[in-house]
RNA sequence: GCACCCGUAGCUCAGGUGGAUAGAGCAUCUGCCUUCUAAGCAGGUGGUCGCGGGUUCGAAUCCUGCCGGGUGCGCCA
């Protein structure tokens, strides 16, 4: 099944060949004026001014060549001239019906999978050991596992990597807290290089708190902060007591993140971190050394760039012999490239990363680490009231956690009680699986429909509201087609009727619908969900429409309604499509009080 | 100082790569629940697209100069 604008922009290209005109702006788009056309094609206006021709003559002469091509009429119900030379289409309600019934064999939605897969690794969410997530990590999060689920969806071999934070100074200062606080620690004992411990001594919140502690006696006092250096570079020359402790704290932080990626319904294939790639490290830098990349500067080493690249050099080992997170991420690349075949890498993180990255990139080019994309897909700042970004110092930013419990706790409200009767045949499981479902919905969406790359400002309002541009709007589309076939006792999954054209909302809603392939295709292209987010929620708008305007159980005329019971299962199959890609939940009933 | 991003309705944001009358949500006002879930639908109010030049048939979009905000720039990650 071939998608719509596909074959529409088939159809211009030839029409556009026959009059003998370049076929490059043969394409249409979606109708500016949906009055007065369906689609609409700028191409005559594209072609005159280099041709130095009329442009509305041009458009005449591809309008008789797509009339020609249309001998039945059985495609077009009318072409027509507008303006200094828009080429105005509308499309004929067989087409339309015909196209949309064909959109429901095809599993894909008639998006076109790639021929060419690629190998691609997505580098997000990127959780520190000793930092709680917070909000600065919802973005990052759920844009990469959005963006991940639509690459594989495209055809491509995605993979997600965690890339956890669990190496460098910060374990120097939690290691070297921990023993400040209990030098008689197994882990501390002279000499010792086995027989430790099997357990984390402390938990999550206690790792955390011990960071907080070890920041903030390091801002004031400089025998702190060298003995955190001392102990980052013990433990990078591999401390059997130092490894063994640091080991223990990284499960426990790896189950902490855990529980929090269940929840945003994230997952990763990869569960790699900065330390995985520590043994490349020292031989990496011997190498760029050697290959004259890199140099010995001010005591330590770095990598300098072509003077037109205006930037700033690379440090890769400093003057301690400590490593930077270039030098990890450095290290990651070649490491990807090498073990897991690789040849596309995309970093969904936070934009002020971006020159750190520029630099990595080059750096990679220069070494010869891989010569295929690699992409700083950079995401917007979350900022506080104050238009600048949430800063952990003073009023940390807000616990992801925290965030997520609101909002399920508002979207409980709006349930009804166990036991009563709208609850009928719900547990309290099921309700409280239904207002978490409803809530982190709230939130994602919320988060996902915002440019990547604008920053935005942090609303806890806005995280829970429920009516509008909403997940939960989204969500009430789907339930209320299941609705439907429940009460008429239906499968969804039946897919035989025809569909007929017999009301405006009917074919609005086909429309909405046939633009999933060029909306994905944007989101795809650009990284970008919220392209996917806009299509989602102009479908569940159309929907709403079609269910208010074209009543379906209640129609007489049997076809009418066979029609429209089709109709609605397209657009359920789209919606679940769609939510899936953005990593929405879709429950089967909403409820209310 | 160098580099990047942004300025669109009262608020939060879109705007498919230069096209027709700049769109959504929230807020506000008006209608619609004995008919498939009102977390909904239909409609109204609300904008010199920061300001000035330029490019052209045509600019929120491209170029340029201001004004205003944000971010980053070797020993944190």
């Amino acid at each position: 099944m071939k998608n719509l604008t596909a074959h529409l922009n088939t159809t211009l290209s030839e029409a556009f060949a026959n009059a003998g005109l370049e076929t490059t702006h043969a394409a249409v788009v979606p109708s500016g004026r949906p009055e007065l056309a369906d689609y609409q094609c700028n191409g005559a206006l594209a072609l005159a001014k280099p041709m130095g021709k009329n442009p509305r003559e041009l458009a005449e002469t591809i309008l008789a060549e797509l009339k020609k091509a249309d001998t039945e009429g059985a495609m077009f119900a009318e072409l027509s001239i507008a303006g200094p030379g828009f080429i105005n289409i509308k499309l004929s309600d067989a087409f339309l019906a015909s196209h949309a019934h064909g959109l429901l064999t095809s599993p894909t939605l008639g998006f076109p999978r790639t021929e060419k897969p690629d190998t691609i690794i997505l580098d997000y969410a990127g959780p520190n050991m000793g930092k709680p997530m917070h909000v600065g990590h919802l973005r990052p999060t759920i844009i990469g596992e959005s963006l991940k689920r639509m690459l594989n969806f495209a055809g491509h071999n995605a993979q997600g990597d965690v890339h956890f934070g669990d190496w460098g100074m910060p374990m120097g200062m939690i290691i070297a807290e921990l023993e400040h606080d209990h030098p008689e620690w197994p882990f501390f004992e002279e000499g010792k290089t086995e027989g430790f411990p099997t357990e984390s001594p402390i938990d999550i919140d206690e790792i955390g708190a011990i960071y907080r502690k070890a920041a903030a006696r390091g801002k004031e006092d400089e025998d702190v902060r060298r003995k955190a250096r001392l102990t980052a570079a013990a433990l990078q020359e591999e401390h059997p007591g130092y490894i063994a402790l640091w080991k223990l704290l990284r499960g426990v932080s790896f189950e902490s993140a855990k529980k929090n990626f269940l929840r945003l319904n994230a997952t990763f294939e990869l569960w790699l971190g900065e330390s995985d790639v520590r043994q490349m490290l020292a031989p990496m830098i011997d190498e760029l050394k050697d290959k004259k990349i890199a140099e010995l500067d001010d005591g330590a080493i770095i990598i300098r760039f072509d003077e037109e690249k205006k930037m700033p050099p690379a440090l890769i080992e400093k003057s301690d012999g400590g490593y930077t997170y270039a030098t990890t991420d450095l290290a990651t690349i070649k490491l990807r490239t090498e073990d897991y075949g690789t040849n596309r890498i995309i970093y969904i993180v936070d934009r002020r990363q971006s020159l750190h990255f520029q630099q990595v990139f080059e750096s990679a080019r220069m070494a010869d680490y891989a010569n295929y994309e690699l992409t700083h897909a950079a995401i917007g700042t979350i900022n506080g009231p104050d238009g600048t970004p949430l800063k952990s110092r003073e009023g940390a930013p807000p616990k992801l956690d925290d965030l997520l419990n609101a909002a399920i706790d508002k979207a409980r409200e709006k349930l009804p009680e166990v036991g009563s009767e709208k609850a009928e045949g719900f547990t309290q499981e099921d309700l409280d699986q239904l207002a978490t479902e409803i809530g982190v919905a709230t939130i994602k969406f919320q988060d996902l429909h915002n440019n990547r790359n604008t920053e935005y400002i942090f609303d806890l309002e806005q995280f829970s509201r429920f009516e509008g541009k909403t997940g939960p709007y989204l969500q009430y589309s789907v339930a209320r087609i299941n609705s439907i076939f429940e009460k008429a006792g239906l499968d969804v999954a039946n897919k035989g009727a025809p569909i007929k054209v017999t009301h405006a909302s009917e074919r609005n809603l086909i429309l909405s619908i046939a633009n999933f392939t060029d909306a994905l295709n944007r989101s795809i292209e650009r990284y970008e969900p919220s392209a996917l987010c806009e299509q989602v929620y102009t479908v569940a708008q159309k929907f709403s429409a079609f269910y208010n305007d074209c009543p379906i159980l209640s129609t007489e005329d049997e076809a009418v309604k066979a029609s429209r019971l089709t109709l609605a299962a397209l657009t359920r199959a789209h919606q679940l499509v769609c939510l899936d890609l953005l990593g929405i939940a879709a429950p089967h009933k909403m409820l209310t009080r």
